[in-house]
DNA sequence: CACAAAAATGAAAAAAATTTGCAATATTTG
DNA sequence: CAAATATTGCAAATTTTTTTCATTTTTGTG
């Protein structure tokens, strides 16, 4: 039901004259009677001037996990100020608890987002492990309204913008071989992450394409940095020495370098290694790590711009995908 | 002005009556009309059903200059956890490019955190630098509005909820003390924000009570990663050894390990090292470092209640302070 | 402490906004 | 292609909000 005078006037013991006068009233008093019915309004929800956001800006909403970690930050940060030249303002919405430590859903959002389109002009996705059936499903739910993937996937029901993961697992694999290596190892990321196997595909393809290259090693992780610690010992297991090694994510390369470095293992003697993410951290790590720099400022502007045209246009073309390119930043971890 | 159907129509090109039974209906139809008006609605603020966020949920305002690295992260993982169980939601809300580098603000906020008070039922502020006369200034334009302050300060007027910070620079002066060091040295961080002199305090006021414990060396630093090296440059010039340094935050410590490791010393040989903020890269370096670890999920139900209470007691207490106890997690970087 | 001026309040009238009944069109379905 | 169903605009009916006016409360001043 939507709220009316009469139900603030009724939670504050007030008359409806006071209460419409209150909230009308341009300037603030602060009087007991004043904030009294002001909480009461945003309680009920009643919508009063001052209320909305001002201008002709449209708001977006992004939608995410919040979890801990830099990458999160880089995220939030990078959408944040895409918005500073743009006429949209965003917001940060949890789909709360609804991913578990293996990036498998609980419970399905699939509803909250649905709804989520009433209130917002635009949606932007980033729920790594959401399955092909819950974007349909959502897409399905909200017809032409605006909703951007920020995950990459395969023949996806909605537009995506995100990272050219494929070309950054390519660019590591080209980077070992022009220094000189030719056999090669990866730590994957989780198997049902799209992101994770994209990194991989692009690794794993351009080595397959040159016959010197030689795949010799591969451990599957889970993008943490234990799993890069239970790498290293399956890759001290093995006695393997002198390889090209990509770690899907940097985390897993701490763990990996640590466990390496406390087993005696120096580097780039007796293996080299680069990451994806470029997290500070590559940089006060000795050796210094190189990595896959991802620009989350550009990922913002476009997917803001994308869905503002979306708003403005109401095209009907779906499916769309904008890559964002990566870059390869080379430290010392891969200097021979 | 307060939006109405008839602004929806005209925007739309559609009557008044065709509007307001597309708002008012219950269930969606994703025809071309209804989603012009549901567009037109949002654009103009107009207020539909499903719009509010359901429930007697109070919404709280997260206020903060939203930056990179995983500290932020943490506090928006801290925050959002801790609406769990609680009656309130939780919005994330930033401050335009409002701090500099150095953590000095170039625009005034205050205005614009009076004006979210209409919006939200309470409060709460994250911005480090932000001086006495602007909480002032915010306190008085918002009158007895809850508004709680994250960040340590010396007799503010609002209300604050906040690591013990002095007692994690304490902590970690009598860990030394107790594992037999007596010479000690610090890396401060931006002299302007409290949260980091009031972790220098403690540290200080400790090795003071002691006639037996000496503060050999302090550096002034700014948080940042290249501040830490900076200090191992000036450490060494200074010949010392043989001393237990707080640096205090992580990064001043990552990168001060990092100058150290690559000028050939040793940890513990020459020195021990302890940091403050238990970031996730503490266990990755190598020796991993002690740090003091602050619970984020408890600052945020603390400061989540202290605002609930705020809505439903209005008492004029101001200037209570909460301190939230942080734990000192004892690695190999201060292991003998 | 009395007294005037200013501010706040509620009841009811006036104005404005929203919903609904109805008939005319448009679209879909068999 | 006709019947059934859905959409739309106009105008009447209803609901909500604002304003007017009289009364009460608060504030300021001598």
């Amino acid at each position: 039901m939507r709220a009316t005078l009469k139900q603030v006037a009724d939670d504050t013991g007030l008359s409806i004259a006071t209460v419409s006068r209150a909230l009308r009233r341009k300037n603030r008093r602060y009087s007991v009677n004043e904030e009294k019915i002001y909480a009461a309004a945003r309680k009920l929800g009643y919508p009063f001037i001052g209320e909305s956001d001002s201008s002709d800006k449209t708001t977006i909403a992004l939608v995410t996990e919040i979890r801990q970690g830099e990458f999160y930050s880089s995220l939030f940060h990078g959408l944040h100020v895409a918005t500073r030249d743009s006429q949209s303002d965003i917001v940060f919405v949890n789909v709360d608890g609804a991913l578990d430590n293996n990036y498998n859903w609980q419970e399905d959002p699939v509803d909250y987002i649905i709804n989520l389109s009433k209130k917002y002009s635009g949606i932007c996705l980033f729920l790594p492990g959401l399955n092909k059936e819950s974007y349909a499903a959502i897409k399905e739910g909200v017809g032409t309204y605006p909703i951007v993937s920020l995950i990459p996937g395969k023949n996806l029901k909605v537009d995506t913008v995100s990272f050219d993961s494929y070309s950054g697992g390519y660019m590591i694999a080209k980077h070992f071989e022009e220094i000189g290596y030719n056999n090669m190892g990866i730590i994957t990321g989780p198997g049902n992450v799209m992101d994770s196997s994209f990194r991989k595909n692009g690794f794993v393809d351009h080595i397959n394409e040159r016959s010197n290259l030689n795949l010799l090693w591969s451990f599957e992780g889970d993008f943490s940095s234990e799993s890069g610690s239970q790498a290293f010992l399956d890759f001290k297991e093995r006695g393997l020495k002198k390889i090209a090694i990509f770690g899907c994510n940097d985390h897993s390369c701490f763990g990996f370098m640590k466990a390496a470095n406390e087993n005696g293992y120096k580097i780039p003697e007796d293996f080299i290694i680069a990451g994806y993410d470029n997290l500070s951290f590559c940089e006060s790590i000795t050796p210094e790590l190189t990595s896959i720099s991802t620009d989350f400022e550009s990922l913002g502007k476009r997917a803001i711009r994308t869905i503002e045209n979306m708003v403005s246009e109401k095209k009907e073309i779906i499916g769309q995908v904008s890559m964002i390119p990566v870059n390869i930043v080379i430290r010392k971890s891969t200097k021979v």
